[in-house]
DNA sequence: CTGGGGACGGGGCCC
DNA sequence: CGGGCCCCGTCCCCA
């Protein structure tokens, strides 16, 4: 009963609305006039609710909206949806109901439009990166975007999705090159600096997060961007001597990762693929970053920067537990702090060698020093503890599980104690030379 | 204030 | 096509 009175309610405004009766917002898009009733409007999207709640008395008989962000074509969509629950989605115009939904936040349409194109394009961050995850303490698992509301996504539509490049032009005051298309080798900068206006994309880099048209504000996961973006700042820090990570870091850490798994399942996860053409007039597919104008080449470098976005780092160390977005990243940074692979004196920073560059050990954290700094800071005391890790670190990068590793292991692994082992840092560990070169597979 | 170290994102390439 | 790797530029923190 409840759902039939409400369909038929929904059905009576729809007529109202097709009949222009009682309709008190106008909505102006391209030029093109809709009527609607401002009480679904405000009930439906989270930019009406801002609009409509704001700089009105209740009382003014008309409410005027104005956008450029998106087609009529488009709205007609959305308002369509709005009263009928219907979204009719095709694979031409999902890339633009999406970008619309997300101006308009309206959450419900963006998952719907997720969840289409994600039947197009699947690519799932959800079970390789777990599986590949390098961490033994902290398991990650990140669910595929999916969610688990069910959908009613009305079709689905081929499997690629090839919008015209026009359809992500935003407002006037933003419609420089973005993605238009051939200035697809936008600096990275641009990412960070052309947000002044009002914008529907996700600013990576700005703190401050008080722009109502900003989806950010909309999307359940978008406070996980600021655990990431206070996580940028701060968490670094682990690895520092002196530095303490309190249990305050590691609630964030179980945190972010359940706010990660509200942010996939909230996100889009792959938006779509800009088509345009270079000199020789050949065509040239890239494929847009659903939250900012990044695009990138193939689809593995979109789901590689999607990570900026979500604030993911699937690969963490196993030495100190900071976390990484990119192996790399993780190997670079293991190989950096916890392997002493650079062949310079840290204090004289002068050139060692494998067998002039005495290693250091200073809690987690190793470097090497020459022979003569080693003896000016004194080095009588060196425990020679079996400190080999650093030629043990190939299995513990793996994130191998478990037993084999022993004792050198758990010198390495127990995050909690990092601190406690950089506390005692004054007192150097002296580590005899003895680098066999291993590598990192 | 400045320079170095580290983190990290992007591009491109190879396998 | 995805993963790995290398290089580069930028940003932030800290000495």
């Amino acid at each position: 009963i409840t759902v039939a009175h409400q369909s038929s309610l929904l059905k009576q405004l729809n007529q109202q609305r097709r009949q222009e009766l009682f309709c008190d917002c106008s909505v102006l898009v391209e030029g093109q006039l809709f009527r609607a009733h401002r009480n679904v409007l405000f009930a439906s999207s989270g930019y009406f609710r801002m609009l409509l709640s704001q700089g009105t008395d209740g009382l003014s008989d008309s409410v005027n909206a104005t956008f450029d962000a998106f087609s009529p074509e488009t709205f007609t969509v959305i308002l369509d949806f709005i009263y009928s629950g219907q979204l009719d989605l095709s694979s031409l115009n999902v890339i633009e109901v999406m970008s619309a939904a997300s101006y308009l936040q309206m959450n419900n349409v963006i998952n719907y439009c997720k969840k289409f194109i994600k039947s197009s394009l699947d690519i799932s961050v959800k079970d390789e990166d777990s599986e590949r995850c390098l961490s033994l303490t902290e398991p990650c698992s990140f669910p595929s975007g999916a969610g688990d509301e069910t959908s009613e996504q009305q079709q689905h539509g081929p499997s690629s999705v090839s919008p015209p490049p026009a359809l992500w032009t935003r407002d006037s005051s933003r419609s420089q090159s973005g993605f238009g298309g051939k200035d697809s080798d936008q600096e990275p900068s641009a990412l960070k600096t052309n947000q002044s206006s009002p914008s529907n994309e996700l600013n990576t880099e700005s703190e401050d997060l008080q722009d109502p048209h900003d989806p950010l504000y909309t999307l359940p996961g978008s406070e996980q961007r600021r655990v990431k973006v206070g996580t940028k700042r701060r968490a670094p820090n682990s690895t520092r001597p002196g530095q303490h990570e309190d249990l305050d870091i590691q609630e964030a850490r179980t945190q972010k990762a359940e706010k990660a798994e509200e942010l996939y399942a909230s996100l889009p996860s792959i938006v779509g693929v800009i088509e345009h053409f270079n000199k020789d007039s050949n065509p040239i597919m890239r494929f847009k970053c659903p939250f900012c104008t990044h695009t990138v080449k193939r689809k593995a470098d979109l789901k590689r920067h999607l990570r900026c976005h979500t604030g993911e780092r699937p690969y963490p160390c196993q030495a100190c537990n900071k976390r990484f977005t990119r192996l790399e990243h993780l190997r670079s940074h293991f190989e950096t702090i916890h392997q002493a692979r650079k062949l310079v004196c840290r204090r004289c920073k002068s050139q060692v060698t494998e067998d002039t560059g005495h290693v250091v050990c200073e809690g987690t954290r190793r470097y090497r020093m020459c022979t003569s700094c080693l003896q000016e800071v004194g080095c009588d005391s060196i425990p020679m503890d079996g400190l080999e890790g650093a030629n043990e670190e190939p299995a513990l990068l793996l994130g191998v599980d478990g037993e084999e590793e022993g004792e050198t292991k758990r010198s390495w692994m127990v995050t909690d104690d990092d601190d406690l082992a950089e506390d005692s840092g004054a007192d150097l560990i002296i580590q005899q030379v003895d680098d066999s070169d291993e590598e990192l597979p």
